[in-house]
DNA sequence: CTGAAAGCGCTTACAG
DNA sequence: CTGAAAGCGCTTACAG
């Protein structure tokens, strides 16, 4: 039905081999020989066939990155990087929706799309390490985000607790006494929330600030709606507020948006930071101060080290990437 | 290496065809022999191999969706929306970012990855029906957003002269008299600028309104960055609106901006619409008035006709499928 | 229901 | 460089 690698090689008068060859890229050909294959191909509208290939050589180029939902503008922006960073090097993403709980589990646990994909970059959210590991069908794996616990996969992340600190010295450098905290419970199994709240504390604790357990806020999870009700609750304090530390943009933005119905200024009444750098920050008004990783770091280093994975032998040691980032001072603390 | 199908019936002492028909729900499978087989599977913790399958039927089930920028809001809200219709029916979606201009048409030209693809949804910016005849490769296609000119594929959008009609009335029953429009010259090939124009002009005619040519603002693209440039044209004009509106929500975002860097009041001293209902606009203060297009009904009956061309023998005739959409009135034109 | 076998379209030793 | 052939792991007629 669909031309094959037979006929362009009948077509071209070589052998099949020399075909896979010019297609392979593999030398020992004449530049003769190669014209004419190409030729071939071209007057057939020859494709290769990528399951035969990938059957054969037991290898897709075919890539998945699971998140927790893609229409999250930082995993969506983070979606987009790795797509551009493994084009370039000839892979294709498959982009998985976890959407929490047991889902993200079983995207491993299901052998990575029946074999087609070499190795998998996860940002788990309520999986630890040790579930992940029983599940892990043997393909290399990547952890994305903080690891608290050591874990034997590879991983990359920001330093939250330095990053959080960063952002906390900040505030205090302003001369922000009662600087609240929101996200401190959320990220789940890959503590998140427990890590940058370290970050946060040790920063009150460096300035001398006592930190006040009402001003730390959990939330239910990470999204607008968590961070406009986390703001209410910190409105309706005795004591309210007069900066907030977001564990996340979308936090803040929904913080943003509880500060403007109460007609509060910002940061003249209260500064604002967060944490992300999505596009949605720096547009809005006022722009949001955040700490700014890295993405594109993030997503060329996590395809390269991936694919040294699984090019590699094996057993290499367990490498860990620290992924900078920026203090992006904007409007929100800055007005 | 990995377990194979022969394992596991030599393990439940079947042949490879029962296991094959259990895998696949065949009937005629009895349940005792169904549990044999079942617990081989477990014992072995097998897993078909996608490739092989999917080489011997011609059908991976997997599909496309090809999208100009997956990090774009309205976009990033159509992946997880035709992720989840997918997944609903046992396939995968392969998000392909198009990034504009040749890119598009290379992706449907390089043979739909392979032939590893049973079909695509395609969102094009710069190709136009005839060139994505040309190069489809035979594969089930169907376009997504406006089409001006007839065309042969299949397509599914939102009827955006009545909506865009419907958007401007809006502003017209709010007793708006200049009435903006940014974005006229957006959407390239695909016409989204032409067609939402068209029901602009038609709204304005239906109240009298003569359209005034200074008012429609082109500009280079459907991002904020173009939303706040040409909000900033508007307000330099001798006359600037009373009301604005945009072709699609990051335009109205970055109207907003502007809106607010120049102390201006929303809805007060412009009202502001937009188009596609993205979540920020949602949680933007003020909140963004929007034409709301039902995203997960697009989703659903794009995968479904997808589906059904990819099973179906063929010669159905062309569709075109109607989104439905509402017109969310929020705080930007009712404050 | 079973068993033996062909074939999907590649890649890759193997012998020249 | 070429040619003939095996084999990746499935599905599916085919004969029983």
């Amino acid at each position: 039905m669909a031309t094959r690698l037979s006929d362009v090689a009948a077509r071209a008068g070589v052998s099949v081999k020399t075909v896979s060859n010019v297609i392979n890229d593999y030398p020992h050909i004449t530049a003769h020989t190669r014209a004419k294959v190409e030729a071939a191909i071209a007057a057939l509208d020859y494709r290769p066939n990528v399951s035969a290939r990938s059957l054969r050589k037991g290898r897709s180029d075919f890539i998945a990155l699971a998140i927790p939902e893609m229409a999250s503008a930082y995993f969506a922006e983070l979606g987009a990087a790795f797509s551009r960073a493994a084009k370039k090097r000839g892979i294709t993403v498959l982009i998985e929706q976890t959407e929490g709980e047991s889902a993200a589990e079983q995207l491993v646990l299901d052998g990575m799309r029946g074999q087609l994909i070499d190795g998998i970059v996860f940002s788990p959210i309520t999986s630890t390490p040790a579930k992940i590991g029983a599940a892990a069908s043997g393909k290399p794996l990547i952890l994305l985000g903080e690891r608290t616990t050591g874990g034997t996969f590879d991983h990359v992340a920001v330093d939250s607790v330095q990053a959080a600190f960063d952002a906390t010295t900040h505030l205090i450098s302003l001369g922000r006494q009662r600087i609240a905290a929101i996200g401190v419970g959320g990220g789940g199994a890959s503590g998140t929330g427990a890590v940058r709240r370290k970050g946060y504390r040790k920063a009150l604790k460096a300035a001398g600030i006592a930190h006040d357990p009402a001003l730390e806020l959990a939330g239910t999870g990470y999204h607008r709606l968590d961070g406009a009700a986390s703001m209410r609750e910190l409105l309706a304090l005795p004591e309210p507020p007069d900066a907030v530390f977001c564990f996340n943009d979308l936090l803040a933005l929904g913080a943003l948006r509880t500060l403007a119905d109460a007609g509060l200024s910002v940061p003249g009444d209260v500064a604002v930071v967060g944490f992300d750098d999505i596009e949605d920050g720096r547009y809005h008004s006022p722009s949001l101060t955040t700490i700014s990783p890295d993405k594109e770091w993030l997503a060329e280093h996590t395809v390269a080290l991936l694919l040294e994975r699984i090019a590699g032998s094996g057993e290499a040691e367990r490498r860990s990437l620290t992924v900078p980032y920026t203090l992006e001072i904007r409007e929100s603390t800055a007005g």
